[in-house]
DNA sequence: TTATATACATAACAAAATTATGTATATAGC
DNA sequence: GCTATATACATAATTTTGTTATGTATATAA
């Protein structure tokens, strides 16, 4: 697992975001996704991601349900309207924080 | 001051990549600098910029001398060698990082 | 004389990770 | 049959790294 210290913060809208993508996903799947699109740089551990599953759920952005698929018991999340609304907003805020690091780490691609 | 918990993992990343440009620096020039550079969108609290700084200087990244002007003490930074090869590693980590959070947000800029 | 800017520092607290541990089933390899 | 690995969830202990609040002190503008 990579520790990253970077993570810190974006945990919660990597999530919401994926939950806009795809309407229904269940924490394992979410950790599987993460690494396959990144190439298995960023991998969510299990005591970040469970607990920010549980908060997004317990602030309203999520809803879940279970199912049982080969005798497992998976939880499902889907964003609620108002998780909704918030992956919009955390969505701009990341990409202006991310425009901002990148001005002062001197990291912006030349256009 | 912008609570930006965005901002976690990255203060030190930020503050070596100023000492890389500027040979030295002291505090209140580094959060005057970043707010100029982020028009004001990343104000850097001063309860987590000198400890970040003196967690640097401990680490042995940077190096202090004190210098009085106008009757205040500031208390300059400059990084060591080991500071400059540590701003590298730390520049392509964010690198990495952010090009792994664009991937996963979908904001990668349409090249 | 009062507010704001400059300049440092640290303690109390909170958020959000990592690390470690626990439970349980399915499957592949030996 | 046994063992390791993958799937699937959860939580407690600890650490890292912020925010908020507070303190000291000087310079300057209103």
């Amino acid at each position: 697992m990579s520790t990253n210290p970077l993570l810190k913060g974006t945990l919660q809208t990597i999530i919401l975001k994926l939950l806009e993508d795809n309407a229904e996903m269940y924490g394992y799947e979410i950790t599987q996704k993460v690494k396959e699109v990144t190439a298995g740089e960023i991998m969510l551990t299990e005591g970040a991601l469970y607990p920010a599953l549980h908060k997004l759920e317990a602030d309203g952005m999520l809803e879940t349900f279970t199912q049982v698929v080969d005798n497992r018991v998976r939880k499902y999340y889907r964003l609620t309207e108002e998780g909704g609304r918030e992956v919009i907003t955390k969505l701009e805020e990341a990409r202006s924080f991310i425009d901002q690091l990148q001005a002062l780490l001197n990291l912006k691609p030349a256009v």
